[in-house]
DNA sequence: GTGAAAGCGCTAACAC
DNA sequence: GTGTTAGCGCTTTCAC
């Protein structure tokens, strides 16, 4: 066992507090008697009422006992007489697994923070006893609301004692209960600017490889793409839509079957898919975006950003989904037509579309 | 603004807790008078306590009414009694913004839990007014202790406050103050793991590039690299030591330079160079393990796995940091010698290294 | 201007 | 076996 003291050299310290080394941490009451006031009193001067009527050399005298002896407010027995907390419960079921949809949590903290309240956080790795207890903890502590997150975009079902406060779903919905609050990433609207990057690069025959794996996702990345093609008038052509699964194996393996569709550009359903068909690309000779362009999904920074060409993509929200969230919960924010929230996926232009040269 | 009930439906559904929807939640005292017996009893029963004397038929009205009532215990009147709450606060400066750091906070809230404690995390995106804050907010919540932790193994200054309560430094220690525990990832067995699985793979004249940015990180996996080679009787060679920034591009622009040292295997500081040097070696008609042999560092999932072919490296233990940060917080674990706790990096072996055919 | 006192929901002595 | 009661540290009327 290490010994470390808690407040080394303090005392040859002149001006800074000195807090004993008590068992028991400074109160408000010992605040009072050192000050010569009430505790009535000191709670007003730390609390800095409007209307508090207090002597400025009284108030000074205060100050100085506070931190004098290094006075913390107790946030429990403060949180006992309002009644609420300051906290805000975000379950997730994996969100700081997966690297980037820890993007989340960084949101909903940062969102909470700037509205005075703190995150208590919960993984429960898909876990459902797990899950309960979390949310029971979450209730036991009064928080002031909790967001349920997925770290993929996907339906839910809402976990009942979930009800008992107020929630918002973050990444998914729940296709059960309609009326539940939920803020979700708008895919289709992605799909539609991820097609339209290629669109603007002169691209008229693009191929669009989605997904195996059925997902709100797949829907809408298609939607979107036939949106964008529609809005150019091009005519949808379902043969030109490939299905691989959605990491670089698939992006790879779906190299052959997409160059015998004679396009020149590709929308990959994702960007580990397009890191894949990179190298498929490559091994037959071609290069990226001179022979074929390229677009992915996600804006995985480690990949997007740093493959050769970088690659142009469409961006997962996930730090504004956190904070959307955290607006919803507090009343600050909420979807127009009563259903979710979609957050917009804005386009990261990179290299791997050539710019058009204006014909 | 949406509106959502609490409870939909509770009353249709015989069975279930009927919560009122009363904006006081049940207490304790209400679950007392429902029973029929003191708030005492309520608290025994609940609490499980072991000389609790309590006749059957009592302990089963009250957790009748219990269940009835839909009570919830308020944890904050719980910890205001006993004077020490259940969290654990976790302090980063950046932990949830970085891909695979985030697992610093799994590792944390998974062993936290394991204990009954729950994580208070806070962000600070390294401003110091926001850490400060953020301390005070969990000193306030009368905090366990404090995981104060960093992105990348770095040293760093312990913020005053911090002392106030317990804590351990994750994945950085502080040259300051020798004494503080801290928890951080064996870079040294890291290098020395990594240039084994090369010295295995039969390699003799083996390159490493280095960063060339300063860090525990720069020293440690070159020290290692010397260790490995060292045991392995092969004289230290400085010329195959390269430099290059930490990255895809540092990587790649490393190629030539790497080259012209006639090596047959390289071991990269990181996996995002390994990655921009697949990119340069294939470049020059060099084939991955077959020419040229490769081992990253980080096993950064997303690209380590799923290079072609996946990259050998040696895993960054954020999980176990993050949890072992939590047992020496609890003082369940400590470093034998009293500095920092070291964590292994397993070695993680796939295809960028050929198996040595036994000579 | 400031103090006394009630009470937030719960636990733990100590009665009976 | 079970009830009574005194706080935990704080806020908040309401007196003075």
């Amino acid at each position: 066992m290490i010994s470390q003291e808690k407040n080394p050299g303090n005392a040859a310290t002149p001006g800074v507090p000195v807090k004993m080394d008590r068992a028991h941490p400074v109160t408000l009451r010992e605040v009072a008697e050192a000050a010569g006031v009430s505790t009535a009193t000191v709670s007003l001067v730390i609390n800095k009422k409007k209307n508090a009527r207090i002597a400025d050399e009284t108030r000074q005298r205060v100050n100085d006992a506070i931190r004098q002896l290094g006075y913390r407010p107790n946030a429990m027995a403060k949180n006992l007489v309002s009644g609420t907390s300051k906290f805000i419960g975000l379950v997730a079921d994996g969100v700081a697994t997966t690297p980037f949809a820890g993007q989340i949590i960084h949101g909903a903290q940062d969102e909470a923070w700037k509205h005075g309240y703190a995150l208590l956080i919960a993984n429960t790795e898909g876990n459902l006893d797990l899950e309960k207890d979390a949310i029971a903890m979450m209730l036991e502590y009064k928080v002031r609301g909790i967001l349920y997150s997925t770290w993929f975009h996907r339906p839910t079902a809402v976990p009942s004692t979930l009800r008992e406060s107020d929630f918002v779903l973050v990444n998914c919905f729940s296709p059960d209960s309609p009326s539940a609050r939920a803020v979700v990433p708008d895919e289709a609207q992605g799909g539609q600017s991820a097609t339209d990057i290629l669109l603007r690069g002169g691209h008229r025959r693009i191929a669009f490889i989605n997904t195996t794996t059925p997902a709100p996702a797949k829907d809408g990345r298609l939607a979107g793409y036939r949106a964008a093609l529609e809005a150019a008038g091009i005519p949808f052509d379902p043969a030109l839509v490939l299905e691989a699964y959605p990491d670089q194996e698939g992006g790879y393996g779906a190299t052959a079957e997409l160059l015998k569709r004679d396009v020149s550009a590709v929308y990959c359903y994702n960007d580990r898919m397009a890191m894949g068909l990179y190298d498929g690309l490559r091994e037959n000779g071609l290069s990226i975006p001179g022979d074929i362009a390229v677009v992915g999904f996600d804006n995985q920074e480690v990949i997007a950003a740093h493959l050769r060409p970088p690659l142009s993509t469409v961006s997962l929200p996930h730090y504004e989904l956190g904070a959307a969230g955290v607006r919803m919960l507090l009343g600050l924010e909420a979807a127009p037509d009563g259903a979710a929230l979609k957050i917009e996926c804005p386009a990261v232009e990179r290299a791997s579309v050539a710019v058009h040269s204006a014909a």
